[in-house]
DNA sequence: AAAAGAGTTTCTTTCGAAAATTCTCCATGC
DNA sequence: GCATGGAGAATTTTCGAAAGAAACTCTTTT
């Protein structure tokens, strides 16, 4: 068999190696299988045949197999029986089941995280928000949108949310949480990219609100803002990208 | 090759053949193996071994790794790197972890029904507490539990439940709900094979109660009695089973 | 010309074996 | 006596090929 074990740091087509390294090539594959389709390397419902993804990642049809079946139940990829398997497709109705959904999810633990967060958790929402923000400011300064700017930006921006509902004492809800940010992704992204006519909106207004709220422990108003900024959202792409 | 694509039936261990016909042996691998370990053939830490679940279900390592992977995303089962798979261990924390998860999905999905609900929606509810019911009498009176009769039993509630919130109108919120019943399931099992001194509690009112403020669209007092009906069984559990 | 059908091609799915890794257990040295 | 280490066994993971199904094409028939 060839090098296996020794390479695995693996260059890579994206620069951001997880936090634990994945021994398995399984894991490799499901690892850059899911950020290729969450950050649009691939369009929705677009096939993705076994012999082609063998090619691009240097694998066999096993691991891929495994990561493939990984994603299909976490709703970013879909199979037909004897069809092989394909991009998950995006449709307005599904955008806004997961935006829904999201939002369940996310007050829920914001709820709790305010109940049970000590000094650690306020420490790191604080950290994460300025994280973003400075990644924000740099980004209107210098007016450019290279791939890995948007990527960090994006990394920024799921840090933050993610710090909030960190301290909700449950690891359902916090995975729930991922996966259903991976799922939005894929609908934000034309946004992002700057597709979509900016709107009049203050993201960062949006995102200082919800941390004020969670820092006084004023749980209903930080789920509210939340639910808001999640909606506003959903309510943009709506109208444009599937007007 | 071996007969494949004919011998599909699969006369199996459970006599219950999904509603969809699985056409590929993965996913038949994935039925069986999801059914025995909620069902308990396989106790909590139990490894999973190849080979051995090559020989049981007569299948060879890719399905049944297929299967596996997708139940580790279904907290079914979980794998570390090099080492394997194992099924889901149990503990006090995750079972609460679960319940007050379900507690949070399904009370939302029911909201949702309520305001949704057609009358097709309030027939289905009625039919299948009436078959619920009817199972319950007719087991209490045989005094026998024998596997079938109790997975019958078990399926009747599950319908009863998923009947309450079918007209969610939430892909998500349903197959979440389906997932946690599974999880559920493994913790409930010692209690209904009647190892559990019979708690002074009326199951059958409990579920009367639901299906009466349901039906009557009192939002607030079927999510009431919904979250009370599961939060007691999780009691029972934690005092009799992690005593 | 449309429909049906046989043959060809492409792709998925499954298998069994080979490679890589972890586990086990016994000997060895301190 | 107890840690250390290192062969051998057991197990997982990966590969490439073979088998099966679906899609496609091109002919033939009504």
């Amino acid at each position: 068999m060839r090098a296996r074990r020794n390479g695995l740091q693996e260059p890579g087509l994206h620069a951001q190696d997880g936090p634990e390294t994945a021994s398995t090539l399984a894991e490799v594959a499901y690892r850059q299988l899911r950020a290729d389709i969450v950050s649009g390397a691939y369009s929705p419902g677009q096939p993705l045949r076994l012999e082609t993804l063998k090619q691009r990642y240097g694998l066999s049809f096993s691991p891929l197999r495994e990561a493939l079946n990984r994603l299909q139940t976490e709703r970013l990829v879909v199979t037909a029986a004897l069809r092989g398997f394909s991009v998950a497709p995006v449709s307005v109705e599904e955008m806004w089941d997961v935006i829904e959904t999201r939002i369940l999810i996310e007050c829920e633990a914001l709820k709790r995280a305010i109940r049970n967060g000590d000094d650690d958790w306020e420490a790191g929402i604080v950290a994460s928000f300025h994280a973003l923000d400075l990644q924000v400011r740099r980004r209107s300064v210098e007016k450019v949108s290279d791939g890995s700017d948007l990527a960090l930006l994006e990394n920024r921006h799921q840090e933050f949310h993610r710090s909030l509902i960190s301290a909700c004492r449950s690891h359902r809800l916090l995975s729930l949480a991922d996966q259903l940010h991976a799922e939005t992704q894929r609908y934000r992204l034309p946004m992002l990219a700057g597709k979509i006519p900016a709107a009049p909106r203050d993201v960062a207004l949006e995102h200082r609100q919800i941390m004020d709220a969670t820092l006084a422990r004023d749980s209903a108003s930080a789920q509210q803002f939340l639910a808001d900024h999640y909606q506003r959202t959903g309510k943009v792409i709506e109208g444009s990208v599937f007007a």
